[in-house]
DNA sequence: ATCTGATGATTAGCCTCCTAACTACACGGC
DNA sequence: GCCGTGTAGTTAGGAGGCTAATCATCAGAT
């Protein structure tokens, strides 16, 4: 998510300033809110600039992923449905993933013969090395950037996370007003 | 971003599990960065949801906040360039969003009377009315999303948060191994 | 046996962002 | 006064996501 949040985020006297024109406006929740999508969208860019030394991006390091035995103990082949609800794309995005992934020879595109509406992918050899050279480079990015933070600090972290993830798909409806449907 | 996490996150069980074949993973880490990410990611959508109804996107939002005083403080108009850093894009996209608002009725274009090369943009009245009636919604999606954190828990959030972000700053320089630079 | 409806994958076209190349203008040395 | 250098903005082309429409196949009803 590169926009939505500014570079430098206003101080908090802004926010308590803003809100005599603003009622609804939270101080608190505003500060949490950009906070979060800041930190997130950096954690985000920064592994992707690592992914892209590599030649992979995101949602192909995402299918190989899930197409990796040894973290989720499912050895068999996936479907692309499967993938693009895993990975929480649409299929037609994953039709495009699996696509660059085959040309590179990464994976392998099978019918399925018990039914051949459907096809199976397959991590190639080629596959399974790339990522396994990717992996500790990948982890190490992980480690470092939580490093500041105590094991007690990353409980209380996830913790409220996932309250607010939570919260978020609970409130999932968004659409109320159809102001502009068009 | 879409994309690089998975819908359903892996269990810690299975981080533990995976550590014997990676020793680089560090599990608390990469728990709370997958669900940093999610987060992120869900809080974006969210808002991207909400913008969109108004026919409006993020980029376009942030350029009209940033010319919206009210907030800031700072009157004046400003330059792509100004606009362009604030946002953290590139000045070419600037460029695009500019087009599109300036298309919309929403800001206007004009050249600097001292130096002809710079072009100031302005809020019109028609974008001043557009952005306070956003604002108030989207205000409430802030608080809706963050409300089931006390202030207390809001200002640990914030706190670690930053120490995630001035990390990640901190460790910018990401090109280390020339391994694809093709 | 065949038609109908459902499901899986793909294609086509759009939007937003990016990088790189280009144009227009300002300023300082000669 | 002219020319090279630097800066502001735009244009052109590419990558990655999305939705909507299309094609192929299966399964069940007639």
């Amino acid at each position: 998510m590169p926009l939505l949040m500014l570079k430098d985020l206003p101080r908090y006297e802004c926010l308590l300033e803003a809100v005599r024109h603003h009622p609804d406006l939270d101080p608190s929740a505003c500060e949490a809110y950009l906070n979060l999508l800041r930190a997130g969208d950096e954690a985000y860019s920064r592994s992707e600039a690592f992914l892209g030394e590599h030649d992979m991006s995101p949602g192909r390091f995402t299918v190989l992923m899930l197409l990796y035995d040894k973290l989720s103990g499912m050895p068999r082949d996936q479907t692309p449905a499967d993938l693009a609800d895993k990975a929480g794309v649409t299929r037609a995005t994953m039709t495009g993933l699996v696509d660059t992934l085959e040309r590179d020879g990464l994976v392998t595109r099978q019918h399925d013969p018990h039914d051949r509406r459907m096809m199976l992918i397959q991590l190639t050899p080629k596959g399974h090395s790339t990522l396994e050279a990717i992996l500790p480079g990948h982890f190490q990015q992980m480690a470092a950037q939580m490093a500041p933070l105590s094991e007690q600090e990353r409980k209380t972290l996830v913790r409220l996370l996932n309250k607010i993830a939570g919260q978020t798909r609970a409130l999932e409806p968004v659409e109320a007003s159809p102001a502009a449907a068009s």
